[in-house]
RNA sequence: GGGCCAUUAGCUCAGUCGGUAGAGCACCUGACUUUUAAUCAGGGUGUCACAGGUUCGACUCCUGUAUGGCUCACCA
């Protein structure tokens, strides 16, 4: 089986050619034409008063059908919904009732008709005259228990969306929230901006990259990994309050949790810092997931999470000695090993202070952190991009967001010291020399811009993905993302 | 990449001890002018994921492959 050309029961594909040369062969185009729609099913449903007796005129996809000899009930789709329609002999006459008869579950017809309620007090529009507008050639999944295929709803994902009511839901709600985080950003001032996704350099985060050519430049070229090198350069450049809502690519594992290409929110807002972010971050989300779901409580997998303010605040240090009983606050790499060890972690060889540090965060922290919490403080080895704490020159004034034990944000008061910048790129090309393929690498031309100058800022990244699976209690990000990426079938 | 599991009709699924495949929906034929998972009568439409092996005989047992799911690793 291929997923564009399945083999169906070859009746069943044939039967449908054979009434698609028929329509044809009487005058009738089995592919339609424009059809001025007025009216919407869930519409009709909603506000039954002022249609009743009406005559209205809807499109849609039919998606049962119920006959009865010399009449015929039918349910048509449309985008807001599913209205009954009726057939009728009577009404019809004898060749448009036959063509009615002849259609199949599946078409889209366009429909003029008279809304009524029937004897068992279903709301139905009384079929006056109908045009196809597309006929289907395949059978649609099954009426009652839906597409249940995982596989097949992820490739054929517009299946899962007719046959699935609740898939739409979910994707609706995305729209929502994204358009909430673009309003409550534009209302403060932000502007939004477009900065590239094919770079020379993948820089911004620690990952792999995708790689790509251009013919003409005859260059490697890297689709993003984030957007933070430009938006800062933006920052270089006059814009004080920006961000990006769009793609990054990473060529990594794919799990419940990572998709090749995800979405992020990026936010610079110069002169501020890293706690402004903080406020921004719990303010947005709250805000947000209040104007969206009318609560900030919000159920996932039998778990309540409480979006109310204040969240949280943690430094790292402090939620690993809670943790786990250990104190890292001195900055002794051999005997941070140690205590790593003790714990039972192995520790690659060259891994200093801060990335054990980190490494036992993520080991022991990481799942306790249900409820939003906001960790700090994160060392200066693991932050190559974030400003030193001015209290302790090893950390950084950083910190990222946690729920359902996830990491959902990240933000840091940016680095503007060009010279520091150049070192820690340094430090990074050492690392990757040692063969870590995700250290950053040396981005001259933006240490230029910082030569230039950039304003003290605040920076932050919300990963949309996953905060939406969060809100819409999906159990896989692929749940959250229309076309997840899939292998490509080969049989 | 490792481990576990799954793959049977268009869809959702059953299939006993190894004896050559079956149910609902969909589909086809007919009946039926207010049904709604319409109903009634009749019809099975299949490369049992793919390729080998064991066997008189394989959907079933074995090996490999493909795809997917969960999980671990990876993902600061």
């Amino acid at each position: 089986m291929s997923d564009g050309n399945r083999e169906e029961s070859p009746d069943l594909f044939k039967v449908r050619l054979e009434k698609i040369e028929e329509l044809r062969s009487s005058g009738i185009d089995p592919f339609g034409k424009r059809f001025p729609v007025q009216d919407q099913a869930a519409e009709i449903i909603a506000d039954f008063p002022a249609y009743d007796g009406e005559e209205v005129t809807i499109a849609g996809r039919l998606t049962a059908k119920r006959g009865h000899g010399k009449a015929s009930f039918g349910d048509l789709q449309d985008f807001s919904g599913r209205i009954q329609v009726y057939a009728r002999l009577n009404d019809l006459g004898s060749d448009a009732y036959e063509l009615y008869k002849k259609l199949d579950i599946g078409d889209i017809i366009g429909v003029r008709g008279t809304v009524f309620r029937t004897r068992k007090q279903e709301i139905t529009v009384a079929i006056n005259s109908f045009e196809i507008l597309s006929k289907s050639l395949r059978p649609l999944p099954e009426k009652w228990h839906g597409l249940k295929d995982i596989d097949l709803r992820y490739r054929q994902r517009y299946l899962d969306l007719i046959v699935n009511p609740e898939v739409k839901e979910v994707f609706l709600k995305r729209i929502e929230i994204i358009r909430a985080i673009r309003h409550y950003l534009e209302e403060r001032g932000f502007l939004e901006v477009e900065t590239p996704m094919m770079q020379p350099l993948a820089g911004g985060a620690a990952a792999r990259p995708f790689i790509t050519h251009h013919n003409a430049l005859d260059m490697e070229l890297y689709l993003r990994i984030a957007p933070e090198l430009y938006l800062k350069r933006l920052l270089v450049g006059g814009f004080e309050k920006v961000f990006e809502i769009n793609r990054n690519f990473r060529n990594e594992g794919i799990s419940t949790k990572h998709n090749p290409e995800f979405t992020m929110l990026e936010l610079y807002q110069a002169y501020g810092d890293y706690q402004d972010m903080m406020a921004i971050t719990e303010d947005l989300i709250s805000t947000v997931t209040q104007q969206v779901f009318g609560t900030t409580k919000i159920e996932y997998d039998d778990q309540e999470i409480d979006f109310t303010v204040p969240w949280t605040r943690l430094s790292m240090m402090d939620a690993v000695e809670r943790y786990t009983g250990q104190d890292f606050s001195h900055l002794d790499t051999e005997r941070a090993r140690r205590q790593a060890v003790e714990l039972g972690m192995e520790i690659s060889a060259g891994a200093v202070w801060g990335q054990i540090l980190n490494e036992v965060f993520e080991t022991y922290v990481e799942e306790k952190l249900i409820q939003p919490t906001f960790i700090t403080g994160h060392p200066v080895d693991v932050s190559p991009l974030a400003k030193r704490s001015q209290e302790n020159p090893s950390l950084t004034d950083r910190f990222e967001l946690f729920i359902n034990s996830w990491e959902l944000a990240n933000a840091f008061t940016e680095l503007n010291d060009p010279l520091d910048q150049r070192k820690r790129f340094e430090q990074q090309m050492d690392e990757r020399a040692r063969g870590d393929e995700e250290a950053h690498a040396m981005d001259e031309d933006f240490v230029t811009a910082l030569e230039y100058g950039m304003p003290p800022a605040g920076g932050l990244g919300i990963g949309i993905d996953r905060l939406v699976m969060i809100l819409t209690n999906a159990p896989s990000i692929r749940d959250v993302i229309l076309f997840p990426t899939m292998r490509t079938r080969e049989c």
